[in-house]
DNA sequence: ATAATATTTTAGGCAAATCTAAATTATTAT
DNA sequence: ATAATAATTTAGATTTGCCTAAAATATTAT
C-alpha cells in the first residue's frame, strides 16, 4: 500500500492537524506550517491524491481519506510516545522535545511503536497534555476546557498547555504550576483580565489572562 | 561544521567499515554494501571531497579525512547505543536490531545521544559485542581472536559475534552461548575442521567450523 | 454585475540522488 | 610490451521535492 516518505509523512500529519481546528484549510496554510510553498503544496496533493490518501479536486479543496486519517494518526501516536519517552525516561523538558520526536516520529518500524508503548506502561497523554492515539487510532478524548473558561468556585486539574514555548515553561515552573496541578478560581478582574487562583498547597495569586489561556483544565467538581 | 543528509552519512559511515578491514576501498565494493551502483559512489565521492569529508583522487582511490572519520564514529556510536537501547530496554533479539538502528543513528540531535547513553549507563559494547564509541570517538579495543584460533585448552569468554543473522541467533541459543559464555577448546578434529568445546556448566560438545569461525572471544588464561 | 483581490494552479527550472550505457584509466596475463 | 580485462568515471536521463513567475479560478467589495 503505502511507502510513505518523510516528506510526504509532514505533510499528512500537517494537514490532519490543520483539519482540526479549520475544516478548509487552504493551501497556503499547509505552505506556511511547512515552511515551503503554495505551488510545492499543490504537488504533494496531487501526488497524496494518486495515492488515495486524500480527495482532492483542483480549487475545489482538499481533505484526507479514510486512510489518509489512519497514517496521519499513525504519525501523530509516534511523535507523542517519543516525546514521552524523551521527557519521563531521558529528563528533558517538554519545551525541548517537540523538534526531535518531529524526526522520531518517522522511524519505521511499526514493531518498534508497540515496544516503546509498551516499556513507557502505555500513556494516554504526552507531555503537553495531548492525547496518544493507541495503536488502531482511537484517540482519548479528555473533556478539557480553558482555564478563562472556568467559572469562579470551580476546581480542575490542568491538563494540557496550548504552547510548547520555553517561556511558557518558564514561567510556569516559578509559578509551581504543571501538568496534574489543581486549580480553583477565586475571582477574575476585568480592569486587565487577570485571574486570582488557588493551587495545591499555596496561598492565592494571581495570573495574566495570556498565560490562562495557555492552560486546559478538566473540571473537578462544580460549586 | 556540516549537516549531512542520511545519505551521505550512510556513504561515510560505510566507508569507514570498509577501510577498516581493507586498505583500499573501490567504489564496486561500496556501491555493493549501499545497494547502488558504482557511478553512484563517484557522485558521492565528488561531494564528500568538496566537503572535505575524504580525500579523493580519480581513478586513484579515495580515504575518509580526519574529520570525515569523525563524522563516521558519531554515527557508529549512534547506530550501538540505539541497537543496546532495543535489546536491554525494549526486549528486541539481536537478530532485529539492525536495520532499526540504521535509521536511528540518523537523528540528528546531540544532546539526545548523551542523554541515551547516560540512561543506558555508558555501555561499552552494543549486543553484538562491538565497542561503542564514547563522545569524543574513542574506542575501547578489547583484543579478541576467533574461536577458530582459540589454543586447545586455553579458557575465553565470548566477545562478539561475526554476523548478526538470525539463524546465527538460533544456532547459538540453542546451543545456549550468549556474548559472555566461558569457551574452551578441548579438540579440534581435521576431518570436518569441527570443534569440541566446554561452556560454562555442561558436557563438552561439538560445533562446526562455520561457527567457531563466527565467534570471537577474549582470553581468560592459558594452560 | 463587474472589478479588484486573494487563492490556487501551471509552467519551467534547479538540486540531490539515482540509473544505464559509453568512455576512460588501471591492472593482469600472455 | 601489448592485449584483454577490470575498475572507474562521464554523459545523459529520471524521480522527488522545491522554487519563482505567470496564468487561471474563486472570493469580495463596490
Ligand atoms: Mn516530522
Ligand atoms: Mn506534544
Ligand atoms: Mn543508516
Ligand atoms: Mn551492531
Amino acid at each position: 500500500m503505502d511507502n510513505l516518505s518523510t516528506t510526504e509523512e509532514n505533510y499528512i500529519k500537517t494537514i490532519y492537524h490543520l483539519q482540526q481546528s479549520d475544516a478548509n484549510v487552504g493551501t497556503n496554510e499547509v505552505a506556511a506550517k511547512l515552511n515551503t510553498k503554495a505551488a510545492s503544496v499543490t504537488d504533494m496533493l496531487k501526488k497524496l491524491n494518486a495515492k488515495q490518501i486524500l480527495n482532492y479536486e483542483k480549487y475545489k479543496g482538499f481533505s484526507l481519506s479514510d486512510e489518509g486519517q489512519k497514517i496521519a494518526l499513525g504519525i501523530v501516536r509516534k511523535h507523542r510516545l517519543w516525546e514521552f519517552f524523551l521527557v519521563e525516561k531521558l529528563n528533558f523538558r517538554w519545551d525541548e522535545v517537540h523538534t526531535i520526536a518531529e524526526e522520531l516520529e518517522h522511524i519505521s518500524s511499526g514493531l518498534l511503536v508497540e515496544r516503546l508503548d509498551s516499556f513507557l506502561g502505555h500513556p494516554k497523554f504526552d507531555p503537553h497534555g495531548d492525547p496518544i492515539p493507541d495503536s488502531n487510532g482511537k484517540i482519548e478524548v479528555q473533556p478539557q476546557i480553558n482555564l478563562v473558561d472556568l467559572p469562579i468556585g470551580s476546581s480542575a486539574k490542568v491538563s494540557a498547555v496550548g504552547s510548547q514555548s520555553s517561556e511558557l515553561l518558564e514561567l510556569l515552573t516559578h509559578k509551581n504550576i504543571a501538568i496534574g496541578t489543581s486549580i480553583s478560581v477565586i475571582r477574575k478582574f476585568s480592569f486587565d483580565n487577570s485571574l486570582e487562583i488557588e493551587t495545591n498547597a499555596s496561598i492565592p495569586f494571581t495570573i495574566s489572562r495570556e498565560l490562562a489561556l495557555a492552560l486546559f483544565v478538566t473540571l473537578l467538581k462544580e460549586n
